[in-house]
DNA sequence: GTACATTTCAAACAAGTGTTTTAATTTAGT
DNA sequence: ACTAAATTAAAACACTTGTTTGAAATGTAC
């Protein structure tokens, strides 16, 4: 037998596409099944439930992207040297980009399905992402302290969600706007070079300085 | 007869509060009719269907605010000075902030709701934004144009949807937020604080020099 | 090959959805 | 006050949802 993909995977594999696409609640499990050519009830007997589905897609790759971040966030930590903004940002772009061996197009996937994951929230994604990582965001949020010490924590706490917002926001409607960009500009930008834009992006906004209107608000 | 509310009024008022919490598709139209005390048929009655019930609710803020900020951007367009980006950033303030005027919490829901109208999108929410409002934008785009003038207009457009992200986030996630900025840092920003935080940062990242990264990709 | 556990399958289930229908009621015009 | 239009009301409709059931099929160990 060669190359045997079992149920499970075959059933992660069809759920994965359609969250990213169509996102979590508006994806039916007859969608899920029927295009992963497995018997409706395969789900609920090997994940138990809709939303234990939704999480084992999320840990599939989180499983493996997570510990690399942690290690990477580890090492600069220990460091001693003075880490500028952009370095620690760029800590995310060999994990993310490793991402393409779990799965055939695992970043873009992945990416969008956190920013799925983000907006259609009720919560039990958060309290499961919170629950499991954050130890290592933490550490990242050390780190990033450090880079601006100037900073009040509570403006990199507001700075770091503006961040989180454009991350999450751009991966979810990646689709999109790779297609606009390349009817408007001409320009085929994979999602690695969505991440280049990116990172200086964020390091300007995060890293801006205090004006005497973010002070007084 | 004192202060007569409408049916329609009592619907969209729940339908607001309750698309703006649990969001568009979670949201059923029992829900609504239930929370308004009206008859269930009301919503097909007077609306015609959910989804022209979303545009509804949508657009009793958006034909207020978007004239005025159509009228703001011409206003900029047509003095001939240099406008720099936190200037042209700065325009949305001030109408943003008078929604609280046609509704009690007018600002915050609306914001809440635009960003739901963003990530739950299946299309036709974005259709009707740029069906009616597209000239608006152009304008706002040319001014970030004229602000921003050794930017190419690739570059331009990713980083305003980079913004347009944060904001968007922002403003959906903005009640746990700030709940959590309350809880962590003693701080009690409003709506208003956030805004006037949102805007350097914003500015920021716009116009951050192009490195040599953002255009080898 | 028999016995046992695992997995698949078709069918039904209970609950919820948006929408339509039909009749009752209220409102407004003359 | 009468008539016609606009609105409200209760009920049913047609459909989709996630989940469960119980029997068939498959795989595994002895």
């Amino acid at each position: 037998m060669v190359n045997k993909t079992t149920t499970q995977d075959k059933i992660l594999d069809a759920a994965e596409q359609l969250f990213a696409s169509t996102g979590f609640a508006d994806t039916s499990l007859r969608q899920i099944t029927s295009m992963a050519q497995v018997n409706l009830a395969a789900v609920n007997y090997h994940f138990g439930s809709k939303k234990e589905l939704i999480q084992s897609v999320l840990q599939r790759y989180l499983s493996v992207l997570m510990p690399r971040l942690d290690q990477e966030f580890s090492q600069l930590l220990a460091s001693q040297k003075q880490n500028d903004l952009t370095a620690v940002l760029s800590v995310f772009i060999k994990p993310l980009l490793e991402l393409n061996k779990v799965q055939h197009h695992g970043t873009r996937m992945f990416l969008q399905l956190l920013g799925r994951g983000y907006t259609d929230v009720q919560g039990h994604l958060r309290w499961f992402f919170n629950h499991h990582y954050g130890r290592t965001l933490d550490k990242f949020v050390l780190l990033v302290q450090q880079a601006c010490p100037d900073l009040p924590a509570s403006e990199i706490f507001w700075r770091l969600h503006f961040s989180l917002g454009t991350v999450v926001f751009t991966m979810a409607s990646n689709q999109a706007l790779q297609e606009i960009a390349a009817a408007d500009f001409n320009e085929n930008v994979e999602i690695e070079g969505v991440i280049h834009r990116l990172i200086p992006y964020l390091a300007a906004g995060i890293a801006s300085p205090l004006t005497l209107a973010s002070q007084t608000h």
